[in-house]
DNA sequence: AGGTTCTAAGTTGTCGACAAGTATACTTGT
DNA sequence: ACAAGTATACTTGTCGACAACTTAGAACCT
């Protein structure tokens, strides 16, 4: 079982550390779709109070994955239909976000992104599913960065810890199938630098379009359906 | 000064109360952008606990009007351009949902929506802004939920308060600006109608996005703007 | 047996208190 | 006068306790 990058949790709360477990759980199908637990039960399962279990559901309802009801949080989670809608989101945004660069000179982005792909092939090198994950979001949240939208940037981050768990779920199943696979994403990532490079709208849209198509058809295993 | 609609609180926790009055009195300008409130100036403000403030706060950081950071939290705000911005997404979003609308039967989802600009009218007519701007949000929100996307429609509920409170807001303007205002708001959203009972996906794409630009000028007044 | 009321266990919402950490203001030494 | 160190007031994170409410089940009546 892929555990969960304990050097990010240093600086972090009680309530962020428990959000992360339990974001992880649910995800992973440790914890299913429809049961429901109470605050008790996450406060005595970490060993802590109620005050940081309450902050950690409401940042699981705030994301989506439970849903906070009278008595307990009934766990909605996520089965391989609601990635489908995720990544149907993050074309929402990062298509809203590049189109809105195809105006700008994005030389100084370009550099950023390179530097980022560079490290993507670095963690290739070291075998480093969690560091290429994290540099793969990166590079997404940095082309969403630069369009300048605070209230798109917002969304982003709103989505930012499911994306992330979802990307090193299936990052690290990529890994288990060979380099070339990991070869053939991070080419996705070039195709995007010479979208942008490009500066043509529709160039951008269709680049963008296919990245996302393409993304989508390789997560049907690391995602427990709707029927386990 | 516009009063939060107290009903609508009845059932609401102390948390949940706190949240709407702060929402309100940040996007209208009583806590101005830039200040840093502190969870005991909140309690002590409201004559209650941390604890429900806590909750408050949280919620608010959620939908980005104000940002946690070490030493209380500085308040983000919306001035003119953020509520702009906060149009794109709500295009972003409705553009989707109806695109998505485009391909299925919508003659029961007419039917709803016909009701709901009923009620749109019969507010003008008893010049209540309230019921007027609610029945507004219904209206999108129903298109939202019949396109039947579990992650656009919990995008929209992130948003849904602050675009309410804006409506709020922009809505109680426009009912000072006379009748004729009102009905072309009203007209508008037959046009919507229209356009999905098309179900041509240009003509669609085209009527929502004339509608979400034509909302934007009309609200240049209500809020206040970067330097208040 | 079936339906009803009452009891009991469990849940959330709220409170006050304490500890740990941080920024400000003050004091002190030069 | 100014720098450095210290004291102080204020902030958040966490805890345990209590009240109000919901749910499930047991006991009881018919």
């Amino acid at each position: 079982m892929l555990q969960y990058p304990s050097a990010w949790l240093q600086n972090a709360s009680l309530g962020e550390t428990i959000a992360c477990e339990l974001r992880l759980r649910i995800i992973n199908g440790t914890i299913k779709t429809g049961e429901t637990i109470s605050e008790n039960w996450v406060a005595s399962e970490f060993g802590t109070s109620r005050s940081p279990v309450r902050e950690a559901l409401k940042t699981l309802s705030s994301e989506g994955l439970i849903r906070l009801e009278r008595m307990g949080a009934v766990v909605v989670g996520l089965d391989v239909t609601d990635v489908e809608e995720l990544y149907d989101v993050r074309f929402l945004i990062e298509s809203f976000a590049q189109q809105r660069l195809a105006q700008s000179d994005v030389t100084g982005l370009l550099g950023c992104l390179q530097r980022i792909v560079d490290k993507m092939e670095l963690a290739m090198k070291h075998n480093d599913a969690v560091e290429f994950s994290y540099q793969d979001l990166s590079f997404h949240e940095t082309i969403i960065t630069a369009a300048n939208h605070n209230r798109i940037l917002h969304l982003w981050k709103s989505i930012r810890p499911i994306v992330m768990t979802v990307m090193l779920l299936t990052t690290d199943e990529i890994f288990s199938k060979g380099e070339q696979k990991l070869h053939s994403v991070i080419d996705k990532h070039y195709t995007i630098m010479k979208g942008l490079e490009s500066r043509k709208r529709d160039v951008i849209e269709q680049v963008v379009r296919e990245y996302f198509a393409d993304s989508r058809k390789t997560l049907h295993s690391s995602i427990p359906g709707r029927t386990s």
